[in-house]
DNA sequence: TTGAAAGCGCTAACAT
DNA sequence: ATGTTAGCGCTTTCAA
């Protein structure tokens, strides 16, 4: 099954040699022969062998990621299937495949190996979820092309590309400053939450730069649950004088955070404004419609991907980066209504 | 780079096929030349090379799943990743890769021809949502191994598999029924969502079994949001007499009934019950917690890598089925508080 | 511009 | 139990 080269060479009375370079659209072919043999090819609807031609030249024109695929991880973290879409479409736009890999911290490292090892793929890219010292340590030694989606929790020389955190929170800050709100508050994650952490420091800068400072009295963290956002934007409320605007770290923390405050019957967002990080999941469907900093994960893929493709060219490139991707979205809940 | 079996074979004193046979742990070999062998295998640090073995095996140890994986796929459908994690982790059991296409009807089918022709892969998956007839026939003449993932729209003989809802809805029924509500209603999709529809078919049949009828009354139909399903409960509750009980067809209707029954004032579960299907994404965080009929998708992703994995040794087999992987889970929103 | 031939690294009949 | 050898289907020098 399957009409091989041979075939073809002899049907278009030439050698394999020149079906090949035929195919690969080597310049030494003339026109006539070139017309001929695609003619025979057509005629006998040859296609010819993905993996012969990967074997024969070295590559597997594929990119493997490593990611924690655990039940339910579609619900919980659709960021990282965002991600992995971008990173998908970038490289078949080049004609890579991507190739799917489920993972954990504990069997990631040597998973890798086996791929490195096995020449199974031409770049990795692991999903922070699974990073360990180990697989940095390899991916530092062997040299082989890599990308960590998001950035790890320790130092190393990987090469990593994240969501500028930092920099949504200035532009959070810098919105409510500039519809004059004064007295901003923060409700984060716990401590553990880099993410969170980032986006405080942010709000932190955007306000010192517009002349504000964030009052540690504002500052509450939490569980990312609508409970727990509920819980803190109580504590909040206890608070004198009253701020005047929240941003909550997450979607979850925002979601209590207005239960919480509609539960006081303050109006938003003439009374107290809110806004988060976002436009997922549950921004669209608040009451009133909430102000995020949305934030473009798929871009991050595609970077990714130009990352890695360029990597695949010249292995020693190193990249650790930031992108910035962020699009502030303003809604009801940070506009007054005069 | 890259340690080969000629190597290998050097260095043991042996023959590359012996070498070979050892990898693939063939019985001809003595325990006494295996345990040599393995020793310089470790000691040159030698790997096989994957796609050699493929090549040489004639296979490619992959499954390729087309689907539409356009922006924000991971957020409006994360099911679809769901599936796809429960594919990939069947696959992986049995040392298959599964590699992530993005596609779009118009592309599929295309794609897929070129996947087939060039042997690129062992077995396709594709989502319903690329799916046509087009695909369908290539896939039927073709014999192919492939499964699609949900209930394509229109008759052919193509491998699918499914969540079967109308189950799904029967088992909502019943549950109501046995709680003692009377007068249920059912608020659904559009008439092209067949999810809805099957669901409406299950409940419908779930009911008579109980003796119940559902009245045409308590039908309506809209759209999957929010708004939609606060305006058809409002329409709902403008029926005498009122229903004791609601099945939403899915979370965003749910979402949007529980928020008019509040506005409304009335007490869920004791003056209303409300149950849907899904447990994603908002049953969990609506007050107070929805029963919902859960759907296992990711067994469903499952099933599909077993059927796989069937077809590609037996290429002949076909399967046309739905699982039923759904399972209640009773919460406070159609448990009667005496 | 074309062709002959030597790989690419491994598998699998077949022979011993 | 082990080795010989002919592929697998294509690419790529190198020579013509």
């Amino acid at each position: 099954m399957g009409v091989t080269i041979k075939e073809v060479a002899k049907a278009a009375g030439v050698s394999v040699s020149t079906v090949s370079k035929v195919i690969n659209g080597h310049y030494s072919i003339s026109e006539e022969t070139c017309d001929r043999v695609n003619q025979v090819i057509r005629e006998l609807n040859y296609y010819p062998s993905a993996s012969a031609q990967n074997f024969a030249k070295g590559a597997t024109r594929s990119v493997i990621v490593l990611a924690d695929l655990g039940p339910n991880t579609a619900f919980s973290n659709p960021h990282m299937f965002e991600i992995i879409a971008g990173l998908e479409e970038t490289l078949r736009a080049r004609n890579y495949r991507l190739s799917l890999c489920g993972a954990e911290p504990s069997t990631a490292c040597e998973m890798a190996e086996d791929f490195i090892s096995r020449r199974s793929t031409d770049a990795l890219a692991i999903h922070v979820s699974v990073m360990t010292h180990q697989l940095a340590a390899l991916l530092v030694r062997t040299h082989f092309p890599h990308i960590v989606l998001g950035l790890p929790n320790f130092d190393s020389q990987v090469c990593w590309i994240d969501i500028n955190n930092v920099y949504s929170g200035i532009v959070a800050a810098a919105h409510l400053a500039e519809e004059g709100y004064q007295r901003v508050a923060f409700l984060g994650g716990r401590d553990h939450d880099r993410i969170s952490a980032h986006r405080l420091e942010g709000v932190r800068q955007g306000l010192e730069d517009a002349g504000l400072h964030l009052e540690d009295q504002y500052i509450w963290q939490g569980d990312s649950t609508y409970m727990d956002g509920q819980r803190m934007t109580r504590k909040l409320l206890s608070r004198e004088p009253l701020p005047d605007a929240v941003i909550c770290a997450n979607n979850y923390i925002a979601l209590g955070c207005v239960t919480a405050i509609r539960e006081r019957g303050m109006k938003i967002p003439n009374e107290i404004a809110v806004m988060t990080f976002d436009d997922y999941p549950f921004s669209q469907i608040i009451e009133p419609p909430l102000t995020v900093v949305d934030i473009d994960v798929r871009g991050m893929g595609s970077q990714a991907g130009k990352f890695l493709l360029d990597m695949i060219r010249h292995p020693n490139t190193q990249i650790q980066t930031y992108v910035t991707t962020s699009n502030l979205m303003v809604r009801e809940s940070t506009v007054r209504i005069q």
